[in-house]
DNA sequence: GTGGTCTAGACCACA
DNA sequence: GTGGTCTAGACCACT
């Protein structure tokens, strides 16, 4: 993979049956994954245009989530040209940290176990399950 | 604890800032309790009035809750008396079907982890201090 | 002027034939008035569609710029009763802290004026006019 | 300076990030010193590769802002050696006229004064001190 | 070509 | 009643 790419439309998998917004689960992944690493600084991102009819979703729902990632830093606007990835966050990688993001999942995961009042063992050979399959 | 006795209104944990809404996070909390033997058979639920000063919240968000919990059969009301835990559902908590429960939450954790390009080791070994301190 | 009044819908003055956006119109013009005093932590803001209505904008514009403002702290969303003027904003309002607010705008003035060959003394004195006459 | 002289390209200072286009950051800046008689009639204009790699944009930005400048009457093509200032306008300097250029910002800082709730006195030495320094 | 803004109108969730 | 989300489609500004 090469850096400074076009990135392909289908960097969003949408659920379009959540109760989660569309545009919010366009924010959080993209987040994740240039903080994973997986999206580089520099990288253009697709239209709007292009990721809407890619997603069967209205522009203006990408455009809000391309909005709020650039109020976020974690985009950057360039005017007639489009959108690419910053600079600045792509230095915040250590595994360390991007673990901490998982932490407010895994506390809520915690809280629901214990109410179910479920066997630590049983929970983590679940989500062993679940980590090795995907 | 003895059976039959009266809930505290502390057996609810709102998160207001969260963009679950309240009657359903208390829904959920409810559920789980029960399904975990936290809560049993002909408990008395505390009262709408209780539960709203308690928290906080508004009256009608606890009265929407109660109304949920009465209609999916985990609530009974009894004229005049306030709400009991109901009979039927309190034999339903095999062990491996609460784990069941607590897969889609385990599954959104999966695909945060891999977004993240986390380890799979790291991600247990958060998930078991949460677990064990809890 | 009493506390935890409800604010009229007059409170935004809108230029619907500026290059400004209309919704960031709205955004800068409660943020100064916010920090100004003259709306107090605690406000009811007008409804989305009483504002839109009497200024005779769409909606989801207003709704547009209620967000920005929610998500800059300055407003605080009760879910199912609308928004309020947030707490934490109005200790900001020591009379130094609002004159820096100025600054960019006195410095754009002190560039066009260089840029002009103006004299000190006749820019001061047309401010000082347009100043006394509001 | 002496007339007729090739005008540096740092005669525009240009603010990528704000929200006022680039292209019309220069013709309005230029349009004042022109005005102001800091840049004289038949004046060589740097070129368009010269100024857009100066200031780091898009060549076709500065393009366009020469471009109103001419339809504009300000500048002169000439057929392979590049713009000139124009004589016409050059006359147009008296002190009155140009204050009156100055006004819509001051408007402007009115505005937000008032918004602000800022003593007239404070905003005027502010101005003062930024006009003195320049 | 790019993104931004706005409208008109629908539907949903919350209190 | 409140705000949130989404659509379809128009128009504009910038490069």
């Amino acid at each position: 993979m090469t850096k400074n790419a076009d990135l392909s439309v289908d960097i969003f998998q949408i659920t379009t049956g959540s109760s989660e917004p569309i545009y919010r689960q366009m924010v959080e992944q993209l987040r994740r994954q240039i903080l994973g690493g997986q999206i580089h600084a520099g990288d253009a991102m697709p239209s709007v245009r292009d990721v809407a009819s890619g997603l069967g979703v209205n522009p203006m729902t990408v455009s809000k989530a391309y909005s709020l990632l650039e109020s976020d830093g974690l985009l950057v606007r360039r005017r007639g040209l489009g959108m690419i990835v910053a600079q600045r966050h792509t230095q915040f990688n250590e595994a360390e940290s991007r673990l901490e993001l998982l932490r407010p999942s895994l506390e809520r995961v915690g809280l629901e176990a214990q109410q179910l009042k479920l066997a630590t063992a049983d929970v983590l050979q679940m989500l062993r399950e679940i980590l090795e399959r995907a």
